[in-house]
DNA sequence: GACATTTGACCTAA
DNA sequence: TTAGGTCAAATGTC
């Protein structure tokens, strides 16, 4: 293990960008080594597996709580870049709301109910919520079915829906994924342009489905959808094919509720 | 025919 | 009043 990574944090300041590398590190390798370690737990001993999930997402979650509150100092001495994928901050993506905490479980209740009435309009529930950049949308372990498609305003792309394809099993996990605009209009061919696109997903709720997350690591199958027609395609994903990076972080932000491993 | 996606309408929070 | 999220009928695909 990276001895960096267990060095005391310093005050917000000077190496504290130092320091923001070294867990984004740990991040990915601890990432990396859940997706290699479950696969072969799961089938054979699946209360292992689980106990093994909880764990690494105990251990990672833990990071991810220490790197966000540093990234939240770095941010207030204007000390941060932006890498290439990254974890943001919903407030940017969802609408802000001023609503109190128990406005906030009011919503949770309301969507953890699996039809209230006719009209069921739910905002979602912001600290709940968890957003990224990627290459890759669609790689992230889970299946998802698309409800909707909005254009939002301002923006060049729109705005699409998912939720997990196991709707009937209570999994209340959705997601959007919106094409991040572009400045470099007018270069090269169109094609070029969506092989470099960026997608911002916003994960919202947690999946009580997760034995398919464990098996599609497995034996990854990835859905291929082209965002500008809706097509969906079964896409026969060689490892080498896959932006691995991408895909653990996609895999690891649609998987994790980090609130509830706390409980 | 079954299932998934599209898309306009509807509802609600801001 | 507006913008964003969801529903559900229509449509497409296999």
């Amino acid at each position: 293990m990276d001895r960096k990574s267990s060095l005391t944090l310093p005050p917000c300041g000077h190496g504290s960008e130092m320091i923001m590398e070294t867990m984004r590190r740990q991040q990915e390798l601890l990432m990396q080594l859940r997706a290699l370690v479950l696969p072969l737990l799961h089938g054979v001993h699946d209360t292992s597996a689980d106990i093994a999930v909880q764990l690494f997402d105990d251990v990672i979650g833990c990071n991810v709580s220490v790197a966000s509150k540093l990234e939240g100092c770095l941010m207030s001495t204007g000390e941060n870049d932006t890498p290439v994928v990254e974890l943001v901050d919903d407030k940017s993506l969802v609408r802000k709301r001023n609503s109190t905490d128990a406005a906030g479980d009011r919503t949770t209740e309301e969507q953890a109910k699996p039809n209230n009435s006719a009209g069921q309009k739910r905002r979602r529930n912001d600290k709940r919520s968890r957003s990224l950049v990627t290459h890759v949308p669609h790689y992230d372990g889970h299946q998802w079915r698309k409800y909707g498609q909005k254009n939002i305003n301002g923006r060049q792309h729109p705005r699409n829906y998912y939720r997990c394809a196991y709707r009937e099993r209570n999994c209340l996990a959705t997601k959007t994924i919106e094409q991040q605009e572009q400045n470099n209009a007018g270069t090269s061919s169109a094609m070029a342009g969506e092989e470099n696109a960026e997608y911002t997903v916003v994960y919202y709720g947690d999946h009580t489905c997760k034995d398919h997350n464990i098996s599609m690591v497995q034996a990854p199958q990835p859905v291929n959808m082209d965002l500008q027609n809706g097509e969906m395609a079964q896409a026969t994903a060689n490892e080498a094919d896959l932006d691995l990076p991408a895909l653990l972080e996609v895999f690891d932000n649609s998987l994790i509720d980090w609130d509830d491993w706390k409980m």
